[in-house]
RNA sequence: CGGAGUGUAGCUCAGCCUGGUAGAGCACCGCCUUCGGGAGGCGGGGGUCGGAGGUUCGAUUCCUCUCACUCCGACCA
């Protein structure tokens, strides 16, 4: 992509409702245009993160067994109704009228939804297990929406709904969703640190949130510092076999939010300068929550001895909106973003640090083809800009490599690759620099 | 939902207290000089001052209502 013809409409000033890092930087950086009060356009370069979210988590949920489907956003009251749902939610459910006088509202979950598409469809033990997710916008009418994306009214959430006969398959299917967000947030470039959680108001007696620490974050948490050298399992992980040992590893030592603290368990299991106190942003949680809502709405199924059971349920969710936010108040400097490779926008930010120069602009659209060629994703600062605004846009919007090509260098057949994250900077000629960015 | 604020140019803000018909910086357009870490000069475009009502000869300014947004607190991916 070429920065002249890219929609990245980047601020000096810091808006002033901004409060927070990842807001500020959003805003700044061109992601996000508030619309409403915690309603957002993605604007692109920031819609380019979501997505390249999403597809992990995606590739994730498919690797441990899940299948993706995707429910409507808008919902009928009456389903609603059936679970008992309708009544207590509040006012946090957007209820809408439509032209009949029907009762429907915008989705803040889909527990019900995805309740009735199983019942409609699935009526013996034989077809289970089963595990199926979407990712969807949800509403959710927040009293005080705030934070940027991070506590938006609208938000992309993936979640997911396993089915099982019984309780010990249940707990093997919430196995699975464990290790697949080790996994995910592995892959996001971010460490996740699972809490056991209060199961709140979706019910159940199992339940963990991933929490990201972030002096940022909403909550306080405390956790054990052994935490932060643990390693998600690898790719060649089988989801067929017990997962318990993973499970017990990662969930050994202390770790839990402010609600659930015990202070004097902290102080006893924990030896001091282990302990870790400070904040963190919850970017999942899982849940098991047992037959609330398949006793609820008759969601049986046969067993092999012939009698009917209600399906034991679990549900599983990720924030993908909130986690752009979440990964940005990880990662980022006094100069910007500092995005993980894995999420970032764009690989490689190519500086023609003087466009209209003959030889730079040939240097540049050389090294732009080559790359892209290599299936590498390069955004070429093709303006006509001087250095320092070219310099400081690229640190903001925070690409994981720079490749900076002038007419000084090119006069000795060098260009200089800079490493946003560490800031170092080596100079090679072009040839070693397109090798470096294409090899890995 | 309780509490506290803010709405003036695309952005950050001043002006309002003490009414007299709107400003700065950045951004944008043109020209010139610059040219490796957010340059400088000259010229230019852009605002029915959130909206409605009221007071007044006259309201961005004072009063009332209203809408929107932000922040602190209680709740959530």
């Amino acid at each position: 992509m070429r920065m002249t013809q890219f929609f990245l409409p980047v601020l000096k000033d810091t808006p002033a409702e901004a409060q927070i890092v990842s807001h500020r930087l959003m805003l700044r950086a061109g992601m996000i245009r508030q619309s409403s009060a915690g309603i957002y356009s993605w604007l692109p370069l920031g819609f380019r993160v979501l997505k390249k979210i999403e597809q992990i988590v995606r590739e994730e949920q498919d690797a441990a067994g899940a299948q993706e489907l995707l429910m409507p956003t808008i919902q009928p009251a009456d389903l609603w109704r059936e679970s008992g749902r309708y009544d207590d939610y509040g006012q946090e459910m957007l209820r809408i009228t439509d032209r009949h006088e029907r009762d429907m509202l915008f989705g803040p979950t889909n527990e019900e939804m995805i309740t009735e598409i199983f019942r409609g469809s699935v009526r013996s033990y034989r077809q289970l297990p089963l595990n199926l997710y979407h990712i969807q916008w949800k509403f959710r009418d927040e009293v005080r929406p705030r934070f940027g994306i991070m506590r938006g009214r609208e938000f992309l959430m993936k979640d997911n709904y396993s089915f099982d006969l019984d309780k010990a398959a249940s707990r093997h299917s919430y196995n699975k969703m464990f290790v697949a967000y080790l996994r995910t947030f592995e892959r996001l470039g971010v460490k996740a640190i699972p809490m056991r959680a209060d199961t709140g108001p979706i019910g159940g007696d199992m339940s963990h949130e991933f929490v990201i620490l972030a002096d940022t974050g909403e909550s306080e948490v405390y956790c054990h510092a052994d935490y932060l050298d643990f390693e998600a399992p690898d790719a060649s992980i089988s989801y067929d076999h017990d997962l318990t040992p993973i499970i017990d590893h990662w969930t050994k030592c202390y770790a839990a939010t402010d609600e659930m603290h015990d202070a004097a368990r902290f102080e006893a299991e924990v030896p001091e300068d282990r302990r870790i106190a400070t904040r963190g942003i919850e970017v999942g949680h899982i849940f098991n929550f047992g037959t609330k809502y398949s006793k609820a709405m008759g969601a049986n199924v046969m067993g092999a001895d012939g009698v009917e059971v209600p399906v034991e349920m679990g549900s599983y969710g990720i924030g993908v909106s909130r986690m752009v936010g979440a990964i940005i108040e990880a990662s980022h400097d006094d100069d910007g973003i500092i995005w993980p490779s894995s999420v970032a926008p764009f690989q490689v930010g190519v500086i023609n640090l003087k466009a209209g120069d003959a030889d730079c602009d040939k240097a540049v659209d050389d090294i732009y083809d080559k790359l892209g060629a290599a299936g590498v994703e390069v955004l070429l600062d093709d303006t006509d800009g001087r250095a320092g605004g070219k310099f400081a846009t690229m640190d903001l919007i925070g690409l994981p490599w720079q490749l900076i090509v002038g007419p000084r260098g090119l006069k000795s057949g060098v260009v200089e690759l800079k490493e946003r994250r560490t800031g170092e900077r080596q100079e090679l000629s072009i040839e070693a620099a397109i090798n470096a960015l294409t090899v890995g």
